[in-house]
Order: structure tokens, then sequence, then C-alpha cells
DNA sequence: AACACGTGGAG
DNA sequence: TCTCCAAGTGT
């Protein structure tokens, strides 16, 4: 352990720290889907739920979710179709596919039963030392840490540590630090709490200090330099990409799907054709050549943009343009990624929220 | 280590 | 509008 952090741990109380946060969550604990008891596969299924997404926006998915598929047997067996679909809107997708590749893993490997020990639950798919700790901690009462933007941002201000937290080395640095102070009595709650102050009290900006249960225990508090941590190098602006999207109907009044690669971004899920813009030529034109090359049609399409509509991911943004069409002959189709479907069949497919969100908007003007 | 990988809410 | 984020992991 580094001599500096040493230096800042002897100067704090592990069970005194421990008393005043555990106290102060058996008080203040939301009520939440995923803390009515300690299932391993209910703890797990939030837990991958919850990363990177806020406790309200996942609380209605983690509902359909368990309902859909209640055990892990019931998502072991569930076609990969349903559990995207059910992870439509969520985001971060390939959460969705490595959790039912992991089932399927405990269900054929280990009976059916999550691993307790922190080697094999690290060697499922999707499964980081954030997601270990907090399955292991939380449904085993293992004393291991779990260490999230939360918990680095609090213990950044109760230990005083400027280590910049965007760095993934820093990581390291924090879960010493819970080895020493966690409760082995209570690992779950010292965990969950350590969560929920920086969910409810330690927050990002304008942290509650005057309410904090270990604010006697903060360092940058009695130095008053809370405002000043974490410290979090932000990272760079997101490039743009113009799309260029088609709505193409046949005549049997059935549109051209297709579905995305099984890698990288939004992999597996369905869209309206769609190809990033060229410099030069008019978009009109870069369409026609596109949907004959590779979907293998000829579309006669509207003149202008039916609507244009960003959408921001947390690493691009796509500036797309939607174009109209009408099919009138069909060549063989190249993309077997391609497929006529009606329109009870696009409303079961998995979109991505930008194309979900057009669809809603042309079926709501063509209906 | 650095970047890909979604989305909706807050200030 | 803009920026940052919210219970990270895979490569």
């Amino acid at each position: 352990m580094k001599e500096d952090l040493q230096l800042k741990l002897s100067n704090i109380e592990p069970e005194a720290f421990q008393k005043d946060l555990i106290g102060w969550f058996e008080q203040e604990m939301r009520e939440l889907p995923w803390r009515k008891n300690k299932d391993p596969y209910q703890i797990w299924v939030s837990e991958i739920m919850l990363q990177q997404t806020r406790v309200d926006t996942v609380i209605p998915f983690y509902h359909r979710f368990m309902e859909q598929f209640p055990t892990i047997e019931a998502l072991a067996n569930a076609p990969e179709e349903k559990v995207l679909k059910a992870w439509e809107g969520l985001g971060y997708y390939s959460r969705a596919r490595n959790l039912q590749t992991a089932v399927r893993e405990v269900h054929e490997q280990y009976e059916g039963r999550v691993p307790s020990s922190p080697k094999e639950i690290s060697s499922l798919k999707g499964v980081g030392p954030y997601t270990a700790g907090a399955i292991l901690s939380i449904a085993y009462g293992v004393p291991e840490p779990a260490v999230d933007g939360n918990v680095m941002r609090v213990l950044s201000r109760v230990l005083s540590i400027w280590e910049d937290i965007a760095k993934p080395s820093s990581r390291k640095v924090f879960e010493e630090a819970v080895r020493y102070l966690i409760s082995h009595k209570n690992p779950s709650y010292f965990n969950q709490a350590l969560m929920e102050l920086g969910a409810l009290v330690c927050t990002p900006t304008s942290p509650s200090c005057l309410l904090c249960p270990v604010q006697a225990h903060c360092s940058a508090f009695a130095e008053g330099v809370q405002r000043d941590l974490p410290v979090k190098t932000r990272k760079k602006s997101t490039k743009v990409i113009d799309l260029l999207t088609v709505i193409v109907q046949n005549q049997q009044g059935e549109w051209l799907m297709n579905q995305r690669p099984s890698q990288g971004l939004l992999a597996n899920l369905w869209e309206f054709p769609s190809f990033e813009k060229q410099q030069g030529e008019s978009a009109v034109s870069q369409l026609n050549d596109f949907l004959l090359a590779d979907f293998g049609v000829n579309i006669v399409l509207d003149p202008e943009p039916w609507m244009v509509q960003d959408h921001v991911f947390s690493h691009l943004t796509w500036k797309m343009a939607v174009f109209k069409g009408e099919l009138t002959k069909t060549s063989t189709q190249n993309r077997q990624n391609a497929v006529w479907l009606t329109k009870e069949e696009v409303e079961k497919l998995t979109l991505p929220v930008s194309h979900r969100k057009i669809w809603n908007q042309y079926v709501s003007l063509h209906s």
C-alpha cells in the first residue's frame, strides 16, 4: 500500500466510521425493488442495470425484466431477442447479452447457483471488479470492496484523496481504503451505505455536509475542500456523424428494416436503413446508390428529408436526415440483415431510441 | 491506458 | 444550448 494512503487511513477509526455510516443507512435507506431480499440473481440483475444508469431509470426496467425472467433458468432459456427487447431503451445493450451469456454459464457450470468466490464470479461475462464486489457483499456477506463512482467520490472527500478518479488506476487506491474501512460484520450495508451516501448526501455538486453522518470523520470537510473533490478530468468532446436514414415501403405496405451487426454500436438492434453521409453528392443521390448497392432495391425518394433529428450518444452524435421512399423494383437482396416487415412485426423489433422515436413519429402521422 | 459503449435528467 | 453525469465493463 502507498504510504500516503496509509497515513490518511491512520487518521480514521474504522469502527466509529462504520457505526455512523451504517446507522445512518439503516435509518435512511431507500426502499428499492432489489432490496426486498438477498437473492443473488436479483441482486445481479439490478447491479448490471445500474451500471452507468440512474436508479429512477432502472426501476421500471427491473420490474418488467424480473417479471419476464424471474429465475436464472428462465433467463438462460430465453431467446436472446426477448432479452434485448426487455432492455430496449435502457442503453448499453451489450450488458444484456453479456448477462445472458453469464447466466447460461451459471446455469450449466454451477448448477444454477451464482458462485460466491471472487475468482469465479469475476470470470463471468459482464461482471467486473465493482459488480463482483457488490454481489459478493450484498448477496453473500463477503467483505469485498465494491468501488463505483459514488464510493470514489465519498472516500476522496473523507480521506482527502486527490487521485484523478477518471484514471483506471485510481480504483485500486479506493479498494485498498475500503479493505481497511469495511465492516466485516455487515459488508453488505457498509458497501450500500457508501453508495447511498454518495447518491443522497455526498453528491457531486453541493454536498450536504451539514446533514452528513460521517462529517466528523471527513478530512475534506475539516479542510473546507469538499467542493474541490473528487479530482476528475473530463473526457474529450464527441464527434459528429451525418446519417442518412430511409423509411421505405413496398407495394404490400411493408417496411424495409435492417439488423445491425453483432459487434459494435447498438449490436444486433434493428433500424431503418442508414448510411453515413459523404461529402459532395446530394443526399438523395447517395441514398439511391447505397440502397441499390447494399440492399439491392431501387427506391423513389422524396427530394427533401421528411424529418431531421439529432441523437447524442456518450461518445458521438448522429445528425439524422430521414427520407421517405417507395420501392419500384427489386433485384436480389445483397444484404442478409435486411427484411420487409409489417407494422406489427416492426413493433416487436428492438430499436434504438433514435429509430424508435422516428417510427413513433411516423406512425402517429400516417394513421 | 484509452476508448467504445446509450440514455435521460439536472444544473 | 451545453456540460456533466449515473451503482462500469470489454477490448
